[in-house]
DNA sequence: TGCGAGATAGTTTTT
DNA sequence: CTATCTCGCA
């Protein structure tokens, strides 16, 4: 609404029609007021600036890794709304991920300030949402819906598998998500399936008879799921002209990043809102058409259309993505336009050469020239460790080396292809007082509690959704157990009214009376908290003896002339956190797992909280809206100075000075499940092309000769990867030749000299590791310096697997709260010593470390918990060492 | 109803 | 290895 009202400010006529096709020529500044040079074109080269400049229907832009595609874009943006051809609201821009599209926003302000207000800057998923809300009510859903994440889709299936007992047929949540994930994607519905299913095949049909159950419940829920986002909004374009006739004509330029990536829902979004307006929807919009927007025909022309990408940097087809979407694009869009940006700035020769010959192997692509003016810069370093934890150690140094070189924390990052590697990386991080934060990963919003606690805001939300409502009666326990569940689920569902009224008609479903004043007890909170959420004053007097005011009197005119300002979100998540105990209870239990539990609650109080300052009356919907569609909750802070984890896909579209690349091993980077399937190498080596490309001046390959997974110690082969990659660009601290000389493992021996066939110790070699020729190039290379490549091994006995276990999780706990308690590293874990929390350390004093050997200590800096030893090492050097989690002892 | 032990089964990337 | 589920018992 309110966004609707910039479209027509007032008299001022929009210079020209943005979409008059080919008018625009490369002529920079053509309004610009003092002649001479353009700050918007200003520095870029020539193929940039035409990206800024060009005008028409639509528009491609290849842009190659680190080629300046979010300036171009930011800078076409600006450049658009300085000329008058556009206002803030008619652009509508999408990226790929929540983190890139605030960037957008906050560049494009730095360009424009205030101006930039009023523009849709989103992800497809969060413009969809925006439109879905406003639109609901026309297909039968209300505007409260509640999106479904793929936990919740699981949970729905899991019940509707169940129900009509597919499992004996093979059908698990997970597998018949990922299908109607597929189909969904591909906008076809359940009908659809049905028309080309074969009918005889039993498992057929009762996929069909899943699929149609799981979006009947979806239905009924007021739910959406992800898939449905975009789908949906496809559908009520199409079978609302009217409705779309809204928003093609207010959309006037679209902006679409990442361009390689967008699925068939995605383009065929994009599709509707570029459509031009037809004539009988011209008359029905309100306001109506000026003049100046139509055409001859009169009709409202398309809006233009630009789209952003890079066919080797498409790593999501897994999710359904369809390269030709950017492959085709010309042939889609008469009159488009191409503009190649083909100057990388962002790297070192020496690191786009390897990316080059590593993608050039890809066949069915076409060249591109990506080059750069910068020198070649530092050699690649490649070092294989004996397993991860060596690996792992080899990482931890470096980084420690790159910071004493002068490099930030913050301009390093390690990157992986699953996120279980990050545990031995996280160990070795820890104990060498490294800061650093795992992007994406286990997130916050899926924790347990986390969930419990956002089940009853959704429930308040959208008391028709069966998940979170059937989530919060147990959570937490308070004996209402799966049969009085099944006793209020099917009452609600006869009546056909909502969970909570269900629930309030507790008292004549013959529940016990323990039973029954629990269940009312609940609903009487959860409609007291709706209230709350609603800008409704609290029933009656003040808490406390909950008074007799129930439901169905709440109809008291007090508030009705007051405008109801919805309480702040975080106000409603106390006062279920406190009537529900939940915090206390999890305190109780005296165990530190609980006790964490009990602090993510409290976290996420302050997340709420931070919410309502900053969108203040916002509301419930909002919250739980950013909540669904944020996918990491940190992203936030890039300035937190620490190192930052994350899987390639998540580095997609950021830089760092340094990069490591781990397990670059065959079976895990190509991954072995991408082997099989066609094309999945391809996309393989675009995701470690998406890798190479992240680095600026520094880039490590490292990869482990033995993994253990899944229990047991597999040998790894190095990546094909490596190999394509010339020889001379990379300087091998450590190569895998000189660790497994024959493919064989030589888990512990490595102080004996090499080509002494070291005893094939403990697992069973060559299992399963067919003999590819991958290592033989690789014996030649030279051991490079001395010094820091070789130590001792560094993997911890594995005496008592369960204690150790515990012990590490235990450490890791504390270390994050150290990390947490302030900007990098500061004071601070109290008391709950551990390890060698009240070892004594004074300069001179010689001490023994688990991994390092011997060493000389040089100082002792920090406090408390927090005391960082700097020790020089008779092997290795000087390292920094957390005292209080460091497997070290004093040496008499 | 709620808890713990034990068995089992599944292991990629994400909006 | 680990997360999830089932089963039996209090």
């Amino acid at each position: 609404m309110s966004e609707f009202e910039l479209l027509d400010p007032s008299g001022i006529p929009l210079g020209r029609p943005s979409t008059g096709s080919g008018a625009g020529g490369a002529s920079p500044g053509a309004g610009a007021a003092g002649g001479g040079t353009d700050p918007l074109l200003d520095g870029l080269n020539p193929a940039q600036a035409r990206a800024v400049t060009a005008r028409g229907p639509a528009l491609l832009i290849v842009a190659g890794a680190g080629s300046g595609k979010t300036r171009v874009l930011t800078h076409r943006i600006a450049h658009l709304i300085r000329e008058r051809e556009a206002w803030p609201s008619q652009i509508l821009a999408i990226t790929f991920t929540n983190k890139a599209a605030s960037e957008m926003r906050e560049r494009i302000e730095g360009l424009l300030g205030d101006a930039a207000q009023g523009m849709w800057i989103s992800t497809f998923h969060s413009a969809c949402v925006r439109i879905l809300r406003r639109e609901a009510e026309r297909f039968g859903y209300v505007s409260g819906f509640t999106i479904y994440d793929s936990a919740d889709s699981r949970a729905l299936l899991k019940r509707i598998i169940k129900d009509l007992e597919a499992d004996t047929y093979g059908f698990t949540p997970a597998n018949t998500g990922s299908k109607i994930s597929r189909l969904k994607n591909e906008l076809s519905g359940a009908d659809d399936y049905a028309a080309t299913a074969n009918e005889s095949d039993p498992r057929d049909r009762l996929f069909v008879e899943i699929f149609r159950s799981y979006e009947q419940e979806l239905r009924r829920a007021n739910a959406f799921d992800f898939d449905d986002l975009i789908g949906q909004t496809v559908h009520l374009f199409r079978s609302h002209p009217d409705v779309a006739a809204v928003y093609q004509r207010r959309f006037r330029h679209l902006l679409v990043d990442e361009y390689q990536d967008t699925n068939h829902a995605q383009y065929a979004l994009i599709r509707e809102l570029t459509r031009p307006v037809e004539p009988e929807q011209v008359e029905r919009l309100t306001p109506p058409a000026r003049a100046a927007e139509i055409d001859a025909m009169g009709r409202i022309a398309a809006a233009s259309l630009t789209v952003v990408g890079d066919s080797d940097q498409s790593i999501y087809a897994f999710r359904g993505a369809d390269i030709r979407n950017i492959v085709e694009f010309e042939r889609d869009f008469s009159g488009a336009e191409v503009v190649k940006l083909e100057q990388n700035y962002r790297s070192t020769q020496n690191i786009l050469s390897a990316a080059n010959a590593v993608i050039g192997n890809n066949f069915d692509r076409q060249e591109k020239h990506l080059w750069t003016a910068e020198g070649d810069g530092a050699k690649i370093v490649g070092f294989t460790g004996y397993s991860q934890h060596d690996e792992a150690r080899f990482v931890a140094e470096e980084i420690e080396d790159l910071h004493r070189e002068g490099v930030a924390y913050g301009d390093i990052a390690v990157f992986y292809r699953t996120n279980s590697q990050t545990r031995a990386l996280e160990e070795l991080l820890i104990r060498s007082a490294v800061p650093y934060r795992v992007l994406g990963g286990t997130k916050f919003y899926e924790r347990a509690e986390i969930k419990d606690a956002m089940a009853y805001l959704t429930s308040i939300a959208n008391p028709y959704d069966p998940i979170a409502w059937s989530r919060l009666l147990g959570a937490p326990k308070r004996g209402i157990g799966p049969m009085a569940e099944a006793q209020l689920a099917n009452f609600q569902e006869e009546r056909d009214i909502s969970f909570h009224e269900a629930m309030l008609a507790a008292p004549d479903l013959g529940f016990g009376p323990k039973l029954r004043a629990t269940i009312t007890g609940l609903a009487e909170l959860l409609h007291r908290a709706a209230r709350m959420a609603a800008g409704l004053p609290s029933t009656a007097s003040a808490d406390g003896a909950a008074p007799e005011g129930d439901a169905d009197s709440a109809d008291d005119p007090a508030w009705a002339e007051g405008e109801k300002r919805p309480a702040p979100v975080a106000d409603v998540l106390k006062l279920i956190l406190d009537e529900t105990e939940m915090i206390e209870k999890l305190r109780a239990k005296r165990d530190p797992q609980d006790e964490a539990r009990a602090e993510n609650l409290e976290e996420l109080v302050a997340v709420a909280r931070e919410f309502d300052v900053k969108n203040p009356g916002a509301g419930l919907l909002a919250f739980l809206t950013e909540v669904s569609l944020v996918a990491a909750a940190d992203d936030l802070d890039d300035t937190s100075g620490t190192v930052s984890l994350m899987t390639m896909h998540t580095a997609k579209g950021l830089e760092y000075r340094a990069v490591f690349i781990t397990g670059v091993e065959e079976g895990l980077l190509p991954h072995q499940m991408s082997v099989d399937e066609i094309g999945g190498v391809s996309e393989e080596r675009r995701l470690m092309y998406v890798g190479i490309t992240r680095a600026r001046e520094r880039l490590f390959l490292t990869l482990a000769s033995t993994r253990a997974q899944f229990g047991d110690i597999s040998v790894a082969m190095p990546s094909r990867f490596l190999q394509e990659i010339p020889e001379a660009l990379i300087d091998w601290r450590q190569s895998p030749g000189e660790v497994t000389g024959r493919g064989g493992t030589e888990s512990r021996a490595l102080n004996a000299p090499r080509g002494g066939q070291g005893s094939a110790s403990g697992s069973r070699a060559g299992r399963g590791a067919t003999r590819t020729d991958s290592s033989v190039s690789f014996g030649a290379s030279t051991a490079g310096r001395g010094g820091s490549g070789s130590a001792a091994v560094s993997e911890p006995a594995s005496g008592n697997m369960q204690s150790a276990l515990d012990k590490w999780r235990e450490r890791k706990r504390l270390a994050k709260e150290a990390q947490r308690a302030g900007g990098g590293f500061p004071n601070l874990i109290d008391g709950t010593a551990r390890d060698n929390g009240d070892l004594e350390l004074t300069p001179g004093d010689r001490i023994r470390h688990d991994d390092y050997g011997e060493g000389r200590v040089t100082g002792v800096t920090g406090a408390g918990s927090k005391r960082i030893a700097h020790v020089v090492f008779d092997s290795v050097g000087e390292r920094k060492l957390l005292v209080k989690l460091s497997p070290i002892a004093k040496v008499e």
